[in-house]
DNA sequence: CGTCTATTTGAATGTACTCAAAAGCGGTGG
DNA sequence: CCACCGCTTTTGAGTACATTCAAATAGACG
């Protein structure tokens, strides 16, 4: 097994960080000797139900999911993370309670993990992350708001069609039960739906 | 029509904010400086379809509902807003496009607006204030999962459940039919959900 | 008291689920 | 290189959950 790029992953989350505050030389350096690379295999847990969550982790290179368990047994996931997304129980890491998500890898993947003891330490020393987290925050809270805003107006197949469009990468790389399951629907019914559209 | 009550108002600001970030006697007289009180009669539109989103609003008194209106004419509520709550169109505040929600009063409503030029001064100057609005943006985003959750893996039944043990304040002042549609169902259907649950 | 709005009811319909089985597909080992 | 195994997708029949539409009640407010 090939050693992980942490030079690619450090270049990748600068030039990411990048984009939306500005940092000196000093506050990088700093920033990268908080985050350490991390690789998993395909099925492998990142985070766990019952375990505290204590990282929040930036994906270099390849896919994961985060599911619940409901009472039944069955999975439901809440999001998919490529690469240069962010990736946690965020609910564990806040209160510092057992986490109730899985983080599971999908394929081979690299993170870059921070530490929540480090991550608030980088918010009282560079305050420049503040900006940057809480600008990462207000898109994903118009994206979830728009995601509620489609599971309460449309129906499974205009929510299939509208994720392929906004999503076209995440398609391409997960199965489709794990969509169907993601979009609040079964594996069988995306099937019919797949088959009603090829037929027109 | 009795005036607003602006020290009422800029109390409870004040605590709310308190409650996550401290503040000099300096920076609290600025923020209250950019703030400028609004009252709104029942009906009364905070933010409309089409206009660009310019204020992020905190309400002091009585209650609001975040729509918006499908292809069909139908409206779908995505959030409610009661006293200590900020709401607005964030999608059209962050990127100055036009709103695609209504954001309506429920009631007499009094609200303390900031202008979003003011708002992003605030984060220059006051840089706490940065922190805050991080904070409440992991905790609308956790609620947010959370709603997403329920919505992928529950019934109507069970969500509603859920709804009135986790927001009594709002079930209590909030019509039915907006519940209804807040929850993704009917409003003959929550009636006949709400039957069900009496004769048992 | 009358009017407007909100809630309830019921019948017919449609959308999505369950369960079971078959077919497809990719990887691995013989 | 083929055969087999496990996993994913497809199919179909029967069922359950939720919607639509129309009409009847119930409540709130002037």
């Amino acid at each position: 097994m090939q050693p992980i790029d942490t030079h690619f992953a450090h270049d990748l989350i600068l030039r990411h960080v990048d984009s939306v505050i500005t940092l000196t030389d000093e506050q990088k350096r700093y920033f990268l000797s908080l985050l350490r690379p991390r690789r998993l295999r395909r099925k492998q847990l990142l985070v766990q139900t019952g375990e505290v969550c204590r990282y929040e982790s930036f994906v270099t290179k390849g896919c994961l999911r985060a599911f619940a368990v409901d009472q039944k047994g069955q999975e439901h996931n809440v999001m998919f993370a490529l690469e240069e997304w962010w990736i946690s129980d965020l609910q564990s890491l806040l209160t510092e309670q057992p986490a109730t998500l899985y983080v599971e890898a999908l394929e081979e993947t690299e993170v870059l993990q921070i530490e929540k003891k480090d991550l608030d330490r980088l918010f009282d020393e560079v305050p420049p992350f503040e900006r940057f987290f809480r600008v990462k925050l207000q898109n994903a809270f118009v994206a979830f708001q728009n995601r509620i805003y489609s599971t309460i107006s449309q129906t499974a197949e205009e929510r299939y069609l509208e994720f392929r469009q906004r999503y076209p990468r995440i398609e391409q790389r997960v199965p489709q039960y794990m969509i169907a399951s993601f979009l609040g629907f079964t594996p069988e019914f995306l099937s019919k739906i797949r088959r009603d559209l090829a037929s027109r």
